[in-house]
RNA sequence: GGCCCGGUGGUCAAGCGGCUAAGACACCGCCCUUUCACGGCGGUAACACGGGUUCGAUUCCCGUCCGGGUCACCA
């Protein structure tokens, strides 16, 4: 019972999921149920002045999307509740004075000012608190809390040894004491920061792997000075190689807003599935033994173990994101694809009526994003206006002297034809091609260029006059004989 | 600046003393083809550098360089 394994998400609600957290919070959910233990989610909100309206609505819609489903949580509950850490403000406290009664932590008086002052006169850009409170008297002690003088409590660090620890992907860890400031526990408006209600959360909620980025590595020692001074057992460590950005002038820095779409909301807005983005974020920082990179999440759950983590920091790479996202689309049947291009028909349709399942199924093969879609059928709804020029064609042997009576044949036979659908679009072009002695290519170019107005278009000449219709199809044929005189 | 971590093609990434150093994305070429895509085939491209250890280093050790992280009453 106490063995099982227990990862937990502790998000801020900042009002978005940024990539990192949401493949720390993938991480932690595959470290879970790869050895059968539960995922804990708990809402980091102990800065108050940070708070943002409905920032927990989007974590939670976030993990569903992703289909991370969490054990535990402000929404479903559990026995370690609440899950909230405001809801747990009181309990903090209680241990920081345990801290202070062991010696181990210590009021502090400092004003905000002359913590600033003293920044501000370093020379050195590394120096921290001076320790002035840390010996102050008894006597002292008592009368500033007699004049009602605001405190912060402190982590009172050892000044002599170093702290080794063990990380599962990183390996032994050793930082000198002597580096450790004095970290503030619990503020001044009596919330805990987050480093101290972390380590109590943690333990009081029987989590037994802290998963998180590898920005917290060198601040590892002051976690386990703390778990060492209430005597708790240190968790086993999981620290995750950062996801970079790559810059306009080459370099790479921590992937933020500047390098475009980074929250899982606006991905998912640019047209990529979440089953895209997870399968790739999952590769981001773990390789599986084998070559396979096409996961579901459940397969990945089968898959994963921690010694596929990788130490070094990753560049998040769109072109390779897209790759999936295009994997993606193709595996779906056609209905599922139509049914998530939908909305996207109806941004370039409006209310133009064509058959939106003919529609996917010339466009599923060639879309990587959905929202590339709407300028690729936009000459259905409307024609653009077009250069006589398109009718030419190397390739296709067609150019300004054949294409009028090509295309003039090809509306005559088209004209002529009973029933209009697919194959007998497709009959009556190719018949038409071995009566004229050409090409397919050659017979079909005019048509397709005159029917669509652009030299580039999603299905061939058969797909467009099929999905247009006879009469519009017919329509712009005739103009299209028109404009070539 | 101190401390911590990292360094295999443009990107992700196998490798864990002996290999012609995988694979994927991107890029280029060819094929397929009614355009574009898809698909198929092929190609360019990497062990940061210098010392060790060893019969032998991409792999182990040290240094240099480069990159990142961290030093808040933010998380």
């Amino acid at each position: 019972m106490s063995s099982k394994v227990r990862t937990r998400f502790a998000p801020s609600p900042t009002g978005f999921m940024h990539v990192g957290n949401l493949r720390t919070a993938l991480y932690e959910y595959l470290i879970a149920k790869s050895l059968g233990g539960d995922f804990v989610l708990r809402i980091e909100d102990t800065d108050q002045e940070r708070k943002v309206e409905g920032a927990v609505d989007i974590i939670y819609n976030t993990m569903k999307l992703a289909g991370l489903k969490h054990d535990e949580g402000p929404d479903v509950g559990g026995e370690y509740g609440p899950y909230v850490q405001s809801e747990r403000k009181n309990m903090y406290l209680p241990y920081a004075e345990q801290l202070i009664e062991n010696g181990k932590a210590y009021r502090c008086f400092c004003t905000k000012e002359r913590l600033d002052g003293l920044r501000a006169n370093a020379d050195d850009p590394g120096a921290g608190y001076d320790r002035h409170c840390r010996n102050l008297s008894q006597e002292e002690i008592e009368q500033k809390l007699a004049d009602n003088v605001p405190f912060v409590i402190r982590q009172k660090m050892p000044l002599e040894g170093s702290t080794t620890f063990e990380d599962a992907v990183y390996g032994t860890i050793t930082v000198e004491n002597s580096e450790l400031q004095d970290q503030i526990l619990i503020k001044a408006d009596g919330f805990p920061t987050y480093n101290f209600a972390n380590v109590i959360d943690d333990h009081t909620m029987n989590i037994t792997h802290v998963v998180r980025g590898s920005e917290y590595l060198s601040s590892t020692p002051k976690y386990n000075l703390l778990y060492e001074s209430f005597g708790w057992k240190i968790p086993t460590y999981v620290h995750l190689p950062l996801i970079m950005g790559k810059n306009d002038d080459g370099s790479i820095s921590k992937l933020s807003k500047r390098h475009g779409a980074t929250s899982f909301e606006d991905l998912v807005n640019a047209g990529f599935l979440p089953e895209a983005i997870i399968n790739y974020i999952a590769l981001l920082g773990w390789a599986p033994k084998d070559n396979r990179e096409m996961f579901t999440l459940s397969e990945l759950v089968e898959n994963f173990s921690i010694d596929g983590i990788s130490k070094s920091p990753a560049v998040f790479d769109y072109d390779k994101l897209e790759w999936f996202n295009g994997e993606y689309i193709k595996a779906m049947t056609v209905e599922q694809f139509a049914q998530a291009a939908d909305p996207y028909f109806s941004k370039a349709l409006g209310d133009k009526n064509l058959d939106r399942v003919k529609l996917a199924s010339i466009l599923q093969q060639r879309t990587t994003k959905l929202t590339d879609i709407p300028e690729k059928i936009a000459f259905f709804a409307q024609q653009p206006d077009y250069d006589k020029e398109l009718f030419v064609n190397k390739k296709s042997k067609t150019n300004l002297e054949n294409a009028p009576s090509l295309l003039k044949a090809g509306t005559e036979a088209l004209e002529a034809l009973t029933e209009w659908n697919h194959d007998s679009i497709h009959d009556c072009l190719i018949e038409l091609a071995v009566k004229l002695g050409v090409k397919n290519g050659t017979a079909m170019w005019p048509v397709r260029i005159a029917a669509s107005g652009m030299t580039v278009t999603p299905g061939g000449a058969v797909e467009i006059l099929d999905i247009l219709g006879r009469e519009e199809s017919l329509a712009r044929l005739h103009k299209g004989l028109e404009k070539l005189g």
